[in-house]
RNA sequence: GGAGAAAUGGCAGAGUGGUCGAAUGCACCGGUCUUGAAAACCGGCGAGGGUCACACCUCCGGGGGUUCGAAUCCCUCUUUCUCCGCCA
């Protein structure tokens, strides 16, 4: 959420910066300019009003303590007025807060500088690509042909328990997958991110926190009875820890990392894109995030790049890294990297992780601040990246690493497998 | 799931209708003293709104109510603790 006091004074700056997004904001702003000024009066008249309602309390206190009852009373009869008028003034003010709180919730983030214009993702920019893509033998599969012939991966019987897009993991699968899940936080957490495990299921008030409420609620399992939400992201509860906080600048930064599932609705996505492995509603992913000084985000955001980039190259997997354009910037992000892995048999690019400066959009919602040299308080930045998502990276080792006698392990995972190859 | 108790500033802990935004202690910051440190003493020390700055307003788990006036009384929700039951 944009922060009323910036938006009154660079009305016109971010309205250029919203451009890139693809929409005309500059009503919107100035809507919410309009709002707030009537937020301010209303709030100063409330205060003068209530400033009159307790001198005269007080005076009547005082009455009553020296036992002029009488005079008392007449005073009472004042209060009256200045109750109805501070009752309805406090509505308006209620109602203008709500009103200007719904309206900044509709507002994205600004992009940043270096954010490419453009209109999906066809327009991201790509940053650099790293590499080799592999020659595969003749009848080289994709993913879903190979999980089926190792019999590592059963969709189907994820269909019978549960539904499409619940795949069970098995045999050198399940173990594959729960060797990358120990490679990254043993990755993370030696680059410094505090390992941290934390629930799937969250409140109403952490999803407003991180910015998927009010709006994507489509995108989130909800649990009816308890009014909770399946995590879509380990990015909910973990940056959540510290929703509300204020914390000392020598606390800064704070870095964590965390593996969970994550559960998307996924809503009208079809086609081949969601394939195999390549988009599911349950899957398993270890996410790293930083709470920084505004001062350090941007190179924050450059060291959670080349974090990730050393784990891919590990991987030995060809990836590329991209600037996402204006229009395929997500909602609450200043500036995005996307990382693709190439999925050979496919013949097609997969996002693997997606690492992003939030700067104080998410911070503003969640209250989290820090206390500066002045003594002052101040919203600190928030970042967080995929290290990794693991379908998409299972899917892209499966298919470049197929052999006509087996999948080869990659070297860094033969340790965490206890085996080399699946045949 | 049943019964009871509680929720106050970074922490501990007073405060049960009226100058209480809140005693006191600890922690923390500044100063005096000291070669330096400790101790001692003096001063400061929550957040948000509002203002050029003051004034002023709001906040004692959340929400609602009673009252001229609520941290204090009532309702409700949440959480924590104790006991019982159940249980990985």
């Amino acid at each position: 959420m944009l922060q009323i006091a910036q938006i009154r004074e660079h009305k016109e700056a971010f309205a250029t910066a919203l451009k890139k997004r693809n929409i005309d904001a500059m009503p919107l702003l100035e809507k919410a300019i309009s709002i707030d000024e009537n937020r301010r009066s209303l709030q100063t008249q409330l205060d003068e009003t209530l400033a009159q309602s307790n001198q005269l309390s007080k005076q009547i206190g005082g009455l009553f303590k020296s036992g002029k009852t009488e005079e008392a009373n007449q005073l009472k009869e004042q209060t009256a007025d200045l109750k109805t008028k501070s009752k309805s003034l406090g509505d308006e003010l209620n109602q203008a807060v709500e009103e200007l709180q719904q309206l900044l919730y509709n507002i994205p983030n600004i992009p940043q500088e270096s954010v490419p214009a453009g209109n999906s993702d066809e327009d991201n920019e790509v940053v650099s690509q790293h590499g080799d893509i592999p020659q595969l033998h003749t009848d080289a599969q994709p993913h879903w042909e190979l999980v089926k012939k190792y019999d590592i991966i059963d969709f189907e019987l994820g269909n019978k328990i549960t539904g499409a897009g619940f795949p069970v993991y098995k045999n050198k699968g399940a173990r594959l997958q729960r060797a990358l899940i120990n490679y990254f936080l043993d990755k993370n957490t030696a680059a410094g991110y505090q390992e941290m495990q934390v629930p799937h299921l969250v409140n109403e008030a952490s999803g407003y926190g991180t910015g998927q409420l009010p709006d994507k609620e489509g995108q989130m399992y909800h649990v009816g009875n308890d009014d909770l939400y399946l995590i879509p992201t380990a990015e909910v509860p973990i940056t959540n820890i510290y929703r509300g906080d204020l914390l000392e600048e020598k606390d800064l930064p704070i870095a964590m990392t965390g593996y969970t599932p994550c559960f998307r609705r996924e809503a009208g996505s079809y086609g081949s894109d969601v394939r195999g492995l390549n988009r599911l509603h349950q899957f398993d992913k270890v996410e790293i995030l930083r709470i920084e000084h505004p001062d350090n985000s941007d190179g924050a955001l450059d060291a959670m790049v080349v974090h990730v980039k050393e784990i891919l190259e590990e991987l030995e997997l060809p990836y590329r890294i991209l600037r996402l354009c204006g229009g395929d910037l997500g909602f609450t992000s200043s500036l995005t990297y996307d990382f693709e892995v190439y999925s050979t048999a496919q013949e097609k690019w997969l996002e693997v992780s997606s690492v992003s400066n939030f700067k104080t959009f998410q911070a503003n919602r969640l209250k989290l601040r820090y206390r500066n040299a002045d003594k002052g308080t101040e919203l600190a930045h928030t970042l967080n990246g995929s290290a990794l998502a693991l379908p998409r990276i299972l899917a892209g080792i499966l298919e470049n690493y197929q052999t006509e006698d087996g999948i080869n392990i990659p070297k860094v995972l033969i340790p965490y497998c206890g085996f080399d190859k699946i045949d």
